[in-house]
DNA sequence: TCAAAAGTGTTCATCTTACACCCATGG
DNA sequence: CCATGGGTGTAAGATGAACACTTTTGA
């Protein structure tokens, strides 16, 4: 079977940058190409659009073939479209950043052969195509998008102690946060749910859990509160 | 002449969301479209990519074989691919959003026999395929966008007084600001040079004219310094 | 001399930053 | 009883918000 059109068309795929915290460090989950161009090199999670598919969708689709993974945070990062970014012909990429919080869903086992696995930032395989690129800018957006939207808790399991949501924002942004200070900041906004609960089996005192309180944060965002850090 | 491919591939285009500043007035620029679907209907100038042509480069090419807008601030806003928003058939598209200014810029009668003209945000005539969501998200991304990065220079002339930098962001943030505080915060900015220019022809005491220093904005951002309103 | 907008400072409240010790717990 | 991280307050400086009058100019 095959399909005519009367102008040549770029082939449309999508890409996925998945970030993940395991233990505390920010890492990007990859597959290994079973097929070339680029074959055995490791590369995003991605593939080509459905006729009639939603690009968010394919992104979604193709992340939960390559890797398994599926109901996570998803959002648009850029479209790339670059002539020759892949050598067979011209591809254009909708390129996608997810959240995935990699205690309360572990990627499966890809359910085809693709050989799945997370890497650290800083230790990073030689990329196919131009994903470096991509994972770079993703990198970047997360940076300047966790200051301002309360997307960091989507790395985190639904209950966190304060200190697992400092080193978070100190992974992201680089930098080393006050303790005290960012306590104050962080419940005053007003987005953080006390439980009664607190950690288990620590050698120390446990520390409280505290939940990401979504209503509470949409009923600020609609009174025009903007949250920032 | 036609293109056969093993797989239904989506149709590729670019639209373009096209803000003005025209006197005291944030507009837009649309197109009268010649050919069906939604003939004589509005919509964003736009067209379909070409082959081997990067996105970037066909926003600018439509913008100005549409409208004759050349060199123009463009920058990616989304893109857009759910199934039916065009009733022929499955077309992806990468929206963009433009600065100009209108002062220095004005769009010259279209190439092609298209009809172009500007309206306010608030005055919008009905638009063709799904480009009123387009241009509702173009609009709060600028609000969010001037926020932090110093875009709004785009829409001005390159000589300007302080009342009119003030004006656009009161029409771009949709709130007044206070005269006193926003000088005092645009010019600790250090990203305005002040010319030894003033206004002419006007009847009243002249407003002294300032530049945006783009290299300076370049220094300080290198810096790490962040430009906030 | 009038109309119209330019230009300019101060005060008060709020937010940010820097900083160090005691406490609870499990081993 | 010790090691480990949990939890907490204050003071000084910086920033943001509110607010009104004089000056310049051209008509």
């Amino acid at each position: 079977m095959s399909f005519t059109y009367e102008y040549a068309r770029p082939a449309l795929t999508s890409d996925c940058v998945v970030f993940g915290l395991d233990q505390d460090d920010l890492k990007i989950l990859l597959i290994q190409r079973a097929l070339p161009p680029f074959e055995n090199e490791w590369a995003l999670p991605g593939g080509f659009i459905h006729i009639g598919e939603d690009i968010d969708d394919c992104a979604r689709r193709e992340l939960e073939e390559e890797t398994g993974l599926k109901n996570v945070y998803l959002e648009q990062l850029a479209t790339i479209g670059i002539p020759d970014r892949d050598p067979r012909e011209h591809v254009v990429t909708v390129a996608y950043f997810a959240l995935v919080n990699l205690i309360e869903h572990p990627p499966t086992a890809a359910t085809d052969a693709r050989n799945a696995a997370w890497f650290s930032f800083d230790d990073l395989p030689t990329l196919a195509f131009d994903h470096k690129k991509i994972l770079e800018l993703a990198r970047q957006r997360l940076r300047g998008k966790v200051r301002y939207q309360p997307i960091g808790f989507e790395l985190l399991p639904k209950k966190f102690t304060l200190t697992q949501l400092q080193h978070l924002y100190e992974l992201i942004l680089e930098q080393p946060l006050d303790k005290r200070n960012f306590r104050k900041k962080v419940i005053k906004l007003g987005i953080l749910a006390e439980t009664n609960e607190v950690e288990k089996d620590v050698a120390r005192r446990a520390a409280r859990l505290y939940r990401f309180d979504r209503s509470r944060y949409q009923k600020l965002q609609k009174q025009g509160i903007n949250f920032e850090l």
